[in-house]
DNA sequence: AACCGCTACAACCGCCGGGCA
DNA sequence: ATGCCCGGCGGTTGTAGCGGT
């Protein structure tokens, strides 16, 4: 018959994370690692299912993830690889390092498809033939699995050659500053920026209360301030450290393995907020020699990720 | 000031594949 | 060789916030 549930339903709780839920799984998480979810809800009396604990970690709780505020070069960059991929966000996200694929599908279905469905309306003009990119995901994900596979080895070049596009697109220096490791910098009044500040904000504050136990804590609502984002992912990543680095900062969780992860759990610091460097270093080094297995060690890099950025 | 529609984001659900016993 | 468990992925839904009327 059909695998049970992962979960029993009727205990589960379901609906947004309060923030001592947040709190609970990051104090998990810092002190396991990332990992045997299905161990998570047990150990930490959390009633969630373990699906959903990954979820929340990976797609929020994680540090070293950036939210909302996508650059131009991100939105190009997305654009093309989806017209390369398809729906595969999760090798996408592996591209940006600072994003989910959560996030990235989020953004794709709300900004992108309509921009480039009014692009295609108006003509197309403008980025680059995204109506043909559409076109071309839809060829790409009827192709069965394994012939995809092999079209993506022959395109690769393809990838290249438009991801460079899309980099050289733009020559201006990204409008947004990319990382915030350049310091608590208050990111640019947006909704997004806003409430993830807030929801990390609230998870910082309660970190806080944590590490000196009779603090207070517990706020379900916090009001957001400037600078909160850059100032609770180090909150965060610094408990990592903090408490054995446990954490993994993996900057894309969709393509590490847990055993990376346990690699990673042997104190790796937390990485600085990754940027396009990586890519754009992969891209312009033509004497990288890696062709199209380089690519596809771009998007798994192996221990360390920090140490590409 | 109230209502309505839209947008953006967080979270859930079901399916799939890899690893392991 | 087979079945099960677990993690990962992509699609979809729910909801809060915001702006316009």
């Amino acid at each position: 018959m059909g695998r049970p549930p992962c979960c029993v339903k009727a205990e589960v709780k379901k609906g947004p994370w309060t923030p001592e839920e947040d709190l609970m799984l990051v104090a998990y998480v810092q002190e396991h690692g990332p990992g045997n979810w299905r161990a998570v809800p047990t150990n930490t009396g959390l009633m969630r299912c373990s699906k959903s604990c990954r979820l929340r970690w990976t797609n929020y709780l994680r540090p070293g993830i950036k939210r909302g505020n996508f650059t131009d070069q991100e939105e190009k960059l997305i654009v093309h690889l989806q017209a390369l991929l398809g729906n595969r966000w999760a090798a996408i996200a592996s591209y940006l390092p600072e994003r989910t694929d959560n996030d990235i599908k989020n953004y794709w279905n709300t900004h992108l498809k309509k921009k480039l469905k009014k692009m295609s309306a108006t003509g197309g003009g403008g980025d680059d033939g995204e109506g043909g990119g559409a076109g071309e995901v839809k060829t790409r994900a009827a192709a069965p699995k394994g012939q995809w596979e092999r079209r993506l080895q022959t395109d690769i070049h393809t990838a290249r050659q438009a991801l460079r596009d899309a980099l050289s697109l733009d020559p201006s220096p990204p409008a947004k500053p990319l990382d915030s490791s350049s310091g608590a910098t208050a990111p640019p009044s947006s909704q997004a920026a806003t409430s993830y500040a807030s929801s990390a904000e609230n998870i910082a504050r309660l970190l806080e209360g944590w590490m000196r136990p009779g603090g207070g804590g517990g706020k379900t609502t916090t009001t957001p301030s400037s600078g909160s984002r850059s100032s609770a992912a180090s909150v965060l990543s610094g408990e990592a450290s903090h408490s054995g680095g446990a954490t993994a900062p993996t900057p894309d969780g969709s393509t590490v393995t847990s055993k990376t992860k346990d690699e990673e759990t042997a104190g790796a610091p937390p990485p600085p907020p990754p940027a396009f460097s990586m890519l754009e270093s992969w891209l312009l080094d033509d004497g990288m020699g890696h062709g199209e297995v380089g690519l596809m060690d771009v998007v798994v890099p192996l221990g360390d990720p920090s140490e590409f950025f």
